[in-house]
DNA sequence: ATAAGTCATTTTTTT
DNA sequence: AATGACTTAT
């Protein structure tokens, strides 16, 4: 077994303690995914069959790598392993064991849109004030709910909640938790927090099932245990019950999923809940430079909830760590690119061994800009993603529409989509009616003359209807991806937008293609039996034979997987692009050359966290995940004023840099002096160079008079207010409704511009090579 | 009835 | 800065 002597010796000692509760405490960079992966492997060297190990992570990204690398030790075999996420995984089991919750096997997952359309329509339905209860804030309310277990019932009778709600001005929240609760059940639906939540009371509700899983997983194994919330930690805690060998792994400084439910409560409990649980801690980093690491411990020492251990590591002492002062957010751009350049000549780096890290996706921008003049590659990750799309949300519509009719989201998505003459006002109606007797939005129009009478739009309804029943009775004759092709043909999607010649509507229709051809590769993947792992799996669970062949190539397993996919695990890193990411998902990356920018006070930490010390000590712990994501060079930004909300906005420093030991830092200007100088002198210092046109909220200037749309044509030469000189390459809208939609191109790029009044003013009306 | 003007909102991180 | 909702002017 010499794979075992690449271990230290608490790593060796980790991976060798097979049996009974383990819990892992691993700093950055301590080896804590080698830790996992030798661990899987040495259980299956054992003779531990790999069915019955269960592996459980928060990214589909970290799933996958952990197989392959378990894969590279053991072999073949290591695609018997039940390696996934949590949510993937119980939606799984969920989608197997569904009738007995009385769900459909091929459940839609709804995503954060769907959950909040539905609840802006059943406060809509209620007559409810909708600047009070608003999507975001009543979802947050479920969903937290959720994740402590809480259904509506409890949460209605819980007195603490609602005097939180009472005091909030919001006392009707348990009720709409109910109706949401009740319409998602209705339409054979779940959310995100229903994988959660439904999973555990399967587990309650019905010994039989419990007894089943719990006896197959006879080892249990959990990445980043710090950020599980109480659902899945219960959920966990039951499985495990039987067995007993449960081993987690996590840092508790790198805890910052919080707001989505994580407690290191967790962590406490796990100590109390098994109480011969035997702890490793992984304290040395084979990551960081010296620098970097002695800087990360002194700034998590600011925190006071934390479990001591002093991570070190042999390394070299490396660069100081460098700070930069930018006078704004585009100046930051530019002069971390330019650091970039220089760093790539000097020491020959390839673009991948850089990323850029921030607090929000916004900030991305200035980035972005810069990196395109210097025509260095680069991939931006989140953001809007794929599947976040509007054509694809389309298409996947109908697709779940097809797999489930009562799909009520989807089903409003696409009815009138492309038109076809069921106005605003029928679906409503109808919607009322379902309401009313207690049906479904789909049983309503399915027999709308008998109760919509001498509803206008009711023929249209029923060739709707139809046509969506005849898509269901190819589910059984057709594979995923030619039911997909055939719905995208058929149902005038695809139509419609090759009809739309723009460049927006070429990239749609891009989009669409890139869809299908994903569909085609999981519809042949799937149908090649022996190469798919996971339909071994379900013909194995308990030596039972299930009868879940059809299933699992099923268009309705296809929805469930991507519903859970992000652009995240979509893509494949081995580009040679520049990266750029918010810090949250750069957890458990690492990067040569990191650089943590917009390190100003209220944007990192944000302003939104700086109410408790609980919030703040979260952002500091971000703050420790994103500089111990750094291998050798580490520099660190921040920009004096910043553009939000269109105005902008003077920041001080961040008070993470005071916390960085100054004897590790290489400052141009020290940040103490900066923030020591007088308020006045600080701002003229960051804004002096700043000069800016006054900002027109709705009329342009009188040099960019040219606020009638109809006065610009393709392939004229324009200035922009804030973009500069360019072309139009292409133009939407009209004067009419004094909105247009300009493909804008300048010496930096392409650029779509939305605008309410032409704040451009029209340099040269050369029409030439406009043909 | 339509066009033009005013006002309010936006405020993080993700499976 | 951009946009949806709402109000006022013609």
């Amino acid at each position: 077994m010499n794979y075992l002597d690449e271990l230290n010796d608490v790593q060796r000692a980790a991976v060798t303690t097979t049996e009974g509760p383990v819990m892992i405490v691993a700093g950055p960079g301590s080896g804590k995914t080698r830790v996992l992966t030798y661990r899987i492997a040495h259980l299956v060297q054992l003779g531990v069959d790999p069915f019955r190990i269960l592996a459980l992570t928060f990214t589909n990204k970290a799933a996958t790598e952990m197989r392959e690398r378990v894969e590279k030790i053991v072999g073949t075999e290591a695609r018997n392993l039940y390696i996934g996420t949590f949510h993937s995984v119980f939606a799984r089991i969920l989608r197997y064991e569904a009738s007995k919750i009385g769900y459909p096997s091929n459940f839609t997952i709804y995503d954060t849109d769907d959950s909040r359309n539905l609840i802006k329509s059943i406060v809509k339905e209620q007559g409810l004030n909708d600047s009070l209860y608003k999507p975001s804030i009543v979802h947050n309310r479920i969903s937290s709910a959720k994740n402590g277990l809480m259904g509506p019932e409890e949460y209605q009778k819980d007195v603490n909640i609602i005097a939180d709600d009472a005091a909030s001005g919001r006392p009707k929240i348990g009720m709409l938790y109910e109706l949401y609760a009740k319409r998602c059940f209705m339409a054979g639906a779940m959310d995100f927090d229903d994988l959660l939540y439904k999973m555990y009371y399967l587990l309650v509700k019905f010994p039989d099932v419990l007894f089943k899983y719990q006896n197959r997983f006879r080892y249990i194994l959990i990445d980043e245990f710090q950020d599980t919330n109480f659902a899945q930690y219960s959920i966990v805690r039951k499985l495990g019950a039987v067995h007993e060998n449960v081993c987690v792994v996590g840092d508790d400084a790198q805890s910052i999923y919080s707001f989505r439910g994580a407690t290191i409560e967790n962590i406490l409990n796990f100590e109390k809940d098994y109480p011969d649980l035997k702890i490793f801690k992984l304290e040395q980093n084979y990551r960081s430079t010296k620098h970097i690491v002695h800087a990360a411990n002194k700034v998590i020492t600011n925190n006071r909830m934390q479990i001591t251990k002093e991570i070190w590591t042999e390394n070299h002492h490396g660069e100081k760590i460098k700070v930069l002062r930018a006078v704004s957010d585009n100046d930051e751009g530019k002069l971390i690119v330019d650091s970039i350049f220089e760093e790539k000549m000097r020491n020959q780096r390839m673009n991948n061994e850089f990323a850029i890290l921030y607090r929000t996706h916004a900030q991305s921008r200035a980035f972005e800009e810069a990196l395109r003049r210097l025509n260095i590659p680069y991939i931006v990750y989140g953001g809007v993603s794929f599947y976040q799309r509007k054509e694809i949300k389309d298409l996947l519509a109908y697709l779940r529409l097809t797999v489930n009719h009562f799909d009520e989201e989807s089903l409003k998505r696409v009815i009138n989509y492309p038109a076809r003459g069921i106005g605003q006002t029928s679906v409503e109606k109808a919607l009322l009616v379902a309401n009313e007797k207690g049906k479904r939005l789909w049983e309503v129009l399915e027999h709308c003359h008998d109760y919509l009478p001498g509803n206008r739009s009711n023929t249209s309804i029923s060739d709707f209807v139809t046509k969506i029943k005849s898509y269901a009775l190819m589910l059984k004759t057709h594979d995923a991806y030619a039911l997909a092709a055939h719905i995208a043909k058929t149902s005038g999607l695809l139509q419609e937008l090759y009809n739309d010649k723009t460049v927006e509507g070429l990239s749609r229709y891009e989009n669409l293609q890139e869809l299908l051809n994903g569909i085609k590769e999981f519809s042949e993947k799937s149908f090649d039996a022996d190469k798919d792992p996971i339909e071994q799996e379900w013909v194995t669970i308990d030596g039972e034979v299930l009868n879940e062949k059809q299933l699992d190539k099923s268009l309705g397993a296809y929805l469930q997987e991507i519903s859970l996919l992000t652009d995240f695990d979509k893509k494949v890193d081995n580009d040679d692009r520049v990266m750029l990411m918010t810090i949250h998902s750069a957890k458990g990356l690492e990067f040569p050359c990191v650089y943590v920018v917009g390190l100003e006070e209220n944007l990192f930490p944000n302003m939104m966290s700086l109410s408790s010390r609980e919030e703040l000590e979260e952002e500091r712990r971000l703050f420790y995940v994103a500089i111990t994501r750094a291998k050798h060079k580490l520099t660190l930004s921040f920009a004096g004023m910043r553009f939000r909300f269109g105005t902008p906005q003077y920041n001080d420093p961040s008070r993470f840099l005071e916390e960085i030991d100054p004897a590790v830092l290489d400052v141009a200007i020290s940040h103490r002096e900066f923030a020591a100088s007088s308020h006045e002198e600080k701002f003229s210092k960051v804004t002096a160079p700043i000069r800016r046109e006054p900002q027109y909220a709705h009329k342009p200037s009188a040099d960019f008079a040219a606020d009638d749309f109809n006065l610009i044509q393709n392939g004229m030469e324009v200035e922009h207010q804030r973009f500069g000189i360019g072309k139009v390459i292409h133009l939407e809208g009209s004067s009419k409704d004094k909105m247009a939609t300009i493909f804008f191109q300048n010496n930096v790029g392409q650029k779509k511009i939305m605008l309410r009044y032409a704040k451009l003013r029209i340099v040269k009306k050369d029409l030439m090579g406009e043909n």
